[in-house]
DNA sequence: TCGATATGTTCTCTTTTAGTTCACCTTTTG
DNA sequence: CAAAAGGTGAACTAAAAGAGAACATATCGA
């Protein structure tokens, strides 16, 4: 999954995070790769990132955080959990939460990429909230979403998408699709025949066709979320 | 994740909970740090905020919440400095820690035209979960989007948008804009001086040039929900 | 209710630190 | 060989940080 640079990048990150809980900046990287130039840096964090290894906030000064590691592929901390004590896995995906309140807690995956497809499903252990009224009848699931390839259907790079866990999708619906069964993506799926069609939504993307056999539908986009800065 | 700066302070904030209860005022942090001026302190703070490392309340003094740590020590959860919310909604502030919920519930405020202003707020009674992520720093409410003059900042027609209630916002903010004192839109704004831009998301629709006594601001964009059907 | 005090917020300015991008080159690998 | 990964350096943009002052907002007692 790694390379062997990407590998020595992420140990060093992850050996300055639990030492100091303090990120290292581009250039200590560099220095610590033994680099002349913050650019193969860049470009490293870049694909660790697309990978799923971390995460980080765009033009944020030592902004990254460590999402799993290549051996075990737990998750460090506890992502964005906000209380740890009584959290426990006590509770049932997409379980009602509080008494009362029009709210369920659903498990967030990991990350999926609107543009190219690159990783399939994790688990990462945390959870997202959501209204009710956006619950799909099954099962569901929150995504965030990596990449532009939908943005002309208004869903952006770093939103957070509800799917619910179906495997059948209706033309036209918009789906998490597993091609090859490595590789989950987000796309308008369209039925040709004995092909399948995932469509993006910008224009700078191209439509796969496939066989339908290579193509599997994990859920269908019922909700969206997204927090403005 | 975190600047060695916004580390230390939280350090700082967490070891005075831990010993105190009461959270340091930006005065004493300000000490703390060795600066000479607090609005440093704010700015760390809001970085802090914005990471996921703290919660408070605006204009709230000493309410200052730790929610986890660069180490992911168990967080400060329970003493709630917190007294009375200003919200007049039921906010839940207790539910999250008890049941590991972390939404609220804020009301629905009715419609607002992203296209053409069409009509001022109005009461529907209704309310909407929302994450607690999402949550702005004050009060929140939510609006229907009507119009299609935001589509391409990824604002659709019947989406839901979550609008923390401010009077002020920065350029280029989205907000929800009263002109003459009648009609509310979403829209980008700008300043030009002594004039205020209403920028619109959509080449199809022009935007709107204002004397700034014309248009009052009435909450900014902080976070969106979408349903699928 | 008024006003004093404590506290939080904003603004402008400046300096420093950090991240991004680009063009071009080299190495590794399938 | 061709593609992917890696490396370099420079120019550029943006974020972090510090200072100081004016202003806004709570809180509480007279």
């Amino acid at each position: 999954m790694l390379t062997a640079k990407q590998n020595q990048l992420l140990l060093f990150i992850q050996e300055r995070l639990a030492s100091s809980g303090v990120s290292p900046s581009f250039d200590e990287m560099k220095d610590a790769l033994g680099l002349k130039s913050k650019s193969g840096v860049h470009r490293l964090i870049n694909a660790l990132e697309e990978r799923g290894f971390i995460r980080r906030m765009a033009n944020r000064a030592r902004a990254i955080e460590i999402l799993k590691t290549p051996d075990n592929a737990a998750p460090q901390r506890g992502g964005d959990n906000v209380v740890s004590a009584p959290f426990g896995q006590a509770k049932t995906p997409s379980a009602p939460s509080a008494a009362g309140d029009d709210s369920f807690e659903i498990p967030l995956h990991g990350k999926i990429a609107a543009g190219t497809p690159i990783e399939a499903l994790e688990n990462r252990d945390s959870f997202v909230s959501i209204p009710g009224a956006m619950m799909g009848r099954g099962d569901c699931y929150a995504l965030e979403v990596s990449g532009d390839s939908m943005v002309e259907m208004g869903i952006l790079d770093g939103d957070t998408v509800v799917i619910e866990s179906v495997n059948t999708a209706r033309d036209g619906e918009v789906v998490v699709a597993l091609v090859d069964r490595e590789e989950a993506t987000l796309k308008t799926l369209r039925r040709n025949g004995q092909f399948v069609e995932l469509v993006p939504a910008n224009r700078d993307y191209q439509t796969q066709v496939l066989e339908a056999d290579r193509v599997q539908v994990q859920g269908r986009l019922v909700g969206l979320l997204r927090q403005y800065h």
